[in-house]
DNA sequence: TTGACTCTACGAATACCTTCGTAGACAGTG
DNA sequence: CACTGTCTACGAAGGTATTCGTAGAGTCAA
């Protein structure tokens, strides 16, 4: 049973898997208790729910599983990078008709943004309009 | 737990919502087969599907109905802009941990970006390293 | 009026997401 | 060994999303 997905394809992560996502990226590999734990300081969640997750995205091949030990530990698959990458490329595309540019003038001028942010940004537009390296 | 939503607070639009919404704001207030055809060129779906999706998009208050004509014109009750601020929104704090300015570096060395684009983004920059106000 | 056509309403099927309870395996302690 | 606690596996319940079929009412023309 199962072969759904295609080969690799990583569907995107749902809120629950972003949730627990986010812990893996922030912790490292980690045991359901380890993520259990750190989940439930910002909401509440049973912890066989937290592991039920888990193995759900083992199949989909979000997570990897170490089972060498008794207490599986858990990993991301795909950095913090790449899964942001992602998302936002599916909400440049559903939302916002593929201008990666609208979306900016929309994050910026929604939220404050530190000094420092700005530098970043201001810089990294340079590099594009000099090279249009990547 | 309670209340699941507010009275007015619009959840946040499904993926086949969105393409509808895209519909909307793009030809303005529209009868169910004026949606259901603009839809047609880029998906297949049903008419009575589109309908339907209508009908609990004006249930959950994202589309507004006219129901003067039998025909009845459905409007996006939201603006584009509205609704990308809030999906933007969402997606900062469930993958970006509330920081705008990872989203737009992400972003920026994602896609091709025009200069008449990037050129926007600068002015925007400058206006808020200047005000600080908006 | 009748027939063809268009419209809305509604319900059902299917799939997925999220939650949690229960069961059985394993490990350490007295 | 028996007890206690921790672990995984599994299934089922309840909710939402998406699809479409069917029914019934309105409209128009001959």
């Amino acid at each position: 049973m199962g072969e759904k997905r295609k080969s690799h394809a990583a569907p995107r992560p749902t809120d629950a898997e972003l949730a627990i996502l986010r812990v893996l990226w922030s912790r490292g590999p980690s045991t359901v208790r380890d993520v259990h734990q750190a989940l439930s300081s910002s909401q509440e969640s049973g912890y066989t729910t937290v592991l039920k997750l888990l193995q759900i995205m083992t199949e989909k091949g979000i997570v990897l599983r170490d089972e060498s030990q008794r207490a599986h530990i858990y990993a991301a698959r795909l950095s913090q990078q790449r899964t942001q990458r992602q998302l936002l490329g599916d909400l440049v595309d559903r939302a916002f008709g593929g201008s990666s540019a609208k979306l900016v003038l929309h994050a910026l001028s929604d939220r404050p943004t530190s000094n420092e942010e700005l530098r970043d940004i201001r810089a990294l537009l340079d590099r594009i309009e000099k090279g249009e390296s990547q």
